[in-house]
DNA sequence: GACCATAATCTAAGACTCGAAGAAAGTCAG
DNA sequence: CTGACTTTCTTCGAGTCTTAGATTATGGTC
């Protein structure tokens, strides 16, 4: 116990440096006065750390603002050129690379197809490699400005530098990702390498430039084929004592129900989730064909869909109970799916569910990024310690 | 966003100095040296800080400890007569009102009895002040010296200087006990109000001084009556964007199942619980026996003992794919009858229903203090500031 | 062109932590 | 009993940092 907090006063300057960039990116351009503002430092204090930041390229000027009689306000930005943040969604079917500006622009985009049947993982750290090295050149990005690659993977994320991913979906017990990448070469090498769960990195993507924006505290639930979830304490993504937290989709909401995937019964993920509902309205739909088939179950009106947002009102409810978020978000395309339609439906359940303590239904909203998000995500994992922020654990392996 | 974290050189200080303070309140007695040591700050700095500290007279002198050849160290801890604290614990049957040194040793106590029918908010209110001038009296404390008063309620408590409390279990709506303590006058006059939920404050109990000692990441069920918990994160219990969060009885373990005193159906709470657990026996039985009937029920072997403990595994196990916690408390005296018999059964339950994600089910404990720590866990509430932790929201209303 | 308003920078002062050197308070061998 | 040695604690100078207040920059208004 004890070594947290700041303790000298270089700290404190990172520290406050930190927030004046986290003000700025996602506070849009703005001037130095209202930088000042935002943050709660003297102005001289922001005047000295944004001359640094011009000076080492990290923040641009943006135009002016007249100011009713006086010196104009000289905007302020994060320099999207500054640096280069990798994103890589490792899916069912494909592998996707995709490499962003600081701005979150997407430069350039590479895409391997993944036999669903069998998911090799040296056979995806390759495409990873491979990946990497691809949108870096296509985007003609100096490869010393790019700070990192994130990796969006399913299953659970082991900290540390080999980075054990499980992931039931895939077959994979303990296989050490981070290693894998680590043999590999090419300009990806040295690159500072973050990998967390996908449905993490998608909701983290919601957090930032979706639904979320602007919460402290939200719970992110990702309903695609399977169940996932984020959920966010105090404006970061919480991780626990062994970075497993969140794990939203075996949360139980029949005690003995269902057999689920994992292994025990009545997990969130054996009622929703395409795969879970089309299995319990009877039809048979390989992954490609889940989405057609699940429209055509809401076309239908069949009964399994109203089970259906029952059960996740249940579900959010006890997540609501829990965590007493600001906002509850339902994402994944699954989720879009229904939420587009049933979205009042869902709010009535899960207020329902919940009268043991004060709820707006209202904070339950859909989310705005669609299902390609977990790339997007995943790169802002590599952004975060840019920003300062320094939510991921401790030391950052590298590849190679 | 934004206006978070040290800021000022000064709030540095008061950060490093906090960080100090707590090193010496939970690591016992120790010398400067290792004191430097658990903080990561200089010999220097500790030295200037502990100088300010003794004469302040907050930490006083506690020993010498020979050194292997050298000056022997000179141990220091907070002092225990530095200040007081009051807590009360406002129970079914009775008002339990205590005054704490900073050691958390008890000073004087004071009981009301109320009829458990009825909980006359004004009548609980006026027990309270009376009994803080009480125990103010006969603990012949000097009244400058008491830091604050600390309240643990049934339900729900929203922030705020009104403290409104809704508890079902009492019959109150949005009882504003702040509002009805400021009312009073006596001893207690001005003195900083803290009110929170029975089943945090206890919990808070059992993490500083209990079974959760030492841990960052833990959850302290407390299975009493009714069910309630605590969710530690990060070394603070979590409690959402309106402090309502970790309410773990409301969790939903059987969609659709039985019905609750919350108005919901199959809550944790409606199936466990001593309460739960007799009327699913079919045993009826007034408050004042359910200790009795619980452990006749555990005696004879009742399935619906079996029942009970497989339920309590997969609310845990939801608990656990939630949070990823350090450690597993079981408190309350329902929960230390049914867990020192059946720990092991407990602990399998668990483990049967979370596949998902690693876990070790010797994480999962007994809890230390008894059913009687809400008092104490309610005075926990008054030296947390003390120690600079500022985990309690924002302004402290004061009594009178 | 004089005057005003607002934004940004400069300057001096105060506060803080740290490393290094020095003082304190013992033990131990001879 | 003395001097060397060990370990703990304190003092001091140096280097950073933020802030308030004064100053400079840059426009509009009359």
């Amino acid at each position: 116990m004890g070594t947290s907090g700041r303790r000298t006063v270089r700290d404190l300057r990172r520290g406050n440096r930190a927030m004046l960039l986290r003000a700025l990116y996602f506070g849009g351009p703005a001037s130095r006065n209202e930088l000042s503002a935002a943050t709660g430092l003297s102005a001289a204090t922001v005047s000295t750390m944004t001359a640094g930041l011009l000076e080492s390229g990290v923040v641009v000027e943006a135009g002016q603002v007249d100011s009713d009689g006086g010196r104009p306000r000289v905007l302020l930005k994060v320099n999207p050129g500054y640096g280069y943040a990798v994103g890589v969604d490792v899916g069912e079917t494909q592998v996707k690379v995709e490499l962003f500006d600081l701005g979150m622009n997407v430069r350039a985009g590479a895409h391997y197809a993944v036999r669903s049947a069998k998911h090799d993982p040296e056979l995806v750290a390759r495409h990873i490699l491979t990946g990497v090295d691809a949108v870096i050149a296509e985007s003609e990005v100096p490869p010393e400005g790019v700070l990192g690659v994130g990796v969006g993977v399913p299953g659970i994320v082991e900290p540390g530098p080999d980075a054990l991913v499980r992931a039931k979906t895939f077959g994979w017990e303990a296989v050490p990702l981070g290693t894998l990448l680590r043999a590999g070469t090419g300009l990806g090498t040295g690159l500072p390498l973050y990998v967390d769960n996908g449905a993490k990195t998608m909701g983290q993507a919601e957090l930032w430039f979706g639904s979320g924006q602007g919460t402290r505290d939200a719970i992110i639930l990702l309903v695609g084929s399977g169940v996932g979830g984020t959920v966010v304490t105090d404006g970061r993504i919480y991780r626990g004592a062994g970075m497993a937290a969140g794990e939203v989709g075996h949360l139980k909401i029949v005690a003995g129900g269902r057999a689920c995937r994992c292994g025990a019964r009545g997990c969130l993920e054996a009622y929703l989730g395409a795969e879970a509902i089309l299995d319990r309205a009877g039809v048979v739909a390989d992954s490609a064909d889940e989405e057609s088939a699940l429209a055509r179950l809401l076309e239908e009106g069949s009964p399994v869909i109203g089970e259906s947002v029952e059960l996740l009102g249940v579900g959010l409810s006890s997540l609501v109970h829990l965590f007493n978020p600001e906002r509850v978000v339902i994402g994944g395309w699954a989720g879009l799916m229904l939420g587009g339609r049933l979205l009042a439906e869902i709010r009535a359940a899960t207020a329902a569910n919940t009268q043991a303590q004060p709820f707006q239904p209202e904070t339950v909203v859909l989310g705005r990024l669609g299902p390609d998000a977990v790339a997007l995500g995943a790169a802002t994992l590599v952004v975060e310690p840019f920003l300062g922020g320094a939510a991921y654990p401790e030391s950052v392996p590298t590849i190679a």
